[in-house]
DNA sequence: CCAAATACTGTAAATTTATACAGTGTAAAT
DNA sequence: ATTTACACTGTATAAATTTACAGTATTTGG
């Protein structure tokens, strides 16, 4: 057997035409439109994608429309390398990736997650600054400690999330700020969901900001 | 003319099934798979799919198999809100984000983008720690002031750039560490690449990390 | 040299999928 | 009161798509 899992020039052209559709359409394409494009039968179409499929390159559903899938999901992600391991584990083989991330699946979170954007330096010591873009969950229950996002009397703000019985303190991460103090129930409270991740572009902007709060502290 | 892009219950319930189908197997479905999963007939299907076109919320390819696509591309990402605008900018339509966000077009970055993860305290005062994920993009010239990664003798670092004519500064964020010293042809110094952004997974333990190096400074 | 893999053609049939046109009944809007 | 939107059924047809089976010619590994 030949090295199992080595494209041949003509294979790797049809993987290549698969993973453009995905691209172009956001749709595997049909044995036919392969077919089509190549200039050859419908058979040697489907010869080749049971060849990629035999090779790991997709997976492919029979006797539906469309059913090939790709495999290694290279648009839905980036790849994630393991820090450390000694010598060159960047540069390498794509394959070498861990895992590949998106958003969704790094976070443990339900369905309606949702983001906003942060404004102001109220919790900078919990290391969350303006232009941060928090992961919000609605529908995870606030438990001491966490950081949440709650409307008072209208206004969202971020904050530290304590509870003792039916009082509710909502601790800024700056010292320069006081607590909000408030009954669980008041009507003007409402704790619209727990901050379950971050995510933060750091560009030149982002990173002169960051300085400048540094030396001013 | 109603309320023009507001779903009904049932058009939500035709619409989520369209997403599931994406998320599921990667695919859209086609008008039967949708007719059966709701036990109605093809036409009720196409209708909805028809309706759903209108208001905006998927794109239609007559004529081929399975020739429906997201337009707000849900499974790709996540609603993001912008910050403060009085009332309830939260739960309320969805349709009331403002933009969706998936790392890739979050950052500004070539296609090469990768992501590595943190391990040690030694850029502790950029506000980076262990267990946050880092996007590195390789094709990007390090300049001074940037985070980069790099290979120095073969160890994988994330330090300050700092460059003076051909000597190179690596700067960690912790007064703890010493910066190092290297000159910028030197055969065992490598630039991997430039950090983009960061996102960071706000569960318990993470917060409990946070927590702790904040109490010991 | 021979077997296996590669890269195709060709025809035909079976299925899946999309479309077309004609209806039905209910609820909400004007 | 009437129109419009909604949410469907039913039958029929056409087109797209997959599959099945039978070949051909070339290259490659042992």
């Amino acid at each position: 057997m030949t090295r199992s899992n080595q494209l041949t020039t003509r294979q790797a052209e049809i993987y290549r035409a698969i993973c453009d559709s995905f691209s172009e359409r956001g749709l595997p394409p049909t044995l036919q439109e392969l077919a089509t494009k190549f200039g050859f039968n419908v058979n040697a179409a489907k010869e080749h994608v049971l060849t990629l499929v035999k090779k790991g390159y997709v997976k492919y559903t029979p006797h539906i429309s469309r059913g090939i899938e790709l495999l290694q999901k290279k648009p839905a992600g980036i790849p994630v390398y393991g820090f450390v391991p000694a010598g060159h584990p960047f540069m390498s083989q794509e394959n070498l990736a861990e895992t590949f991330v998106n958003v969704e699946n790094y976070l443990t979170a339900s369905r309606d997650l949702f983001g906003v954007y942060v404004k102001g330096d109220s919790m900078i010591e919990a290391e969350i600054g303006t232009g941060d873009l928090l992961f919000v969950d609605p529908k995870q229950e606030p438990k001491n400690g966490r950081i949440v996002v709650a409307l008072v009397e209208g206004e969202p703000t971020v904050k530290w999330f304590e509870q003792d019985g039916n009082t509710v303190r909502l601790v800024p991460a700056n010292k320069k700020y006081k607590p909000i103090v408030i009954d669980r129930h008041d009507e003007n409270f409402k704790v619209v969901g727990v901050v379950v991740g971050m995510i933060r572009a750091l560009d030149k902007k982002r990173i002169d900001e960051m300085l400048k709060y540094r030396k001013a502290s």
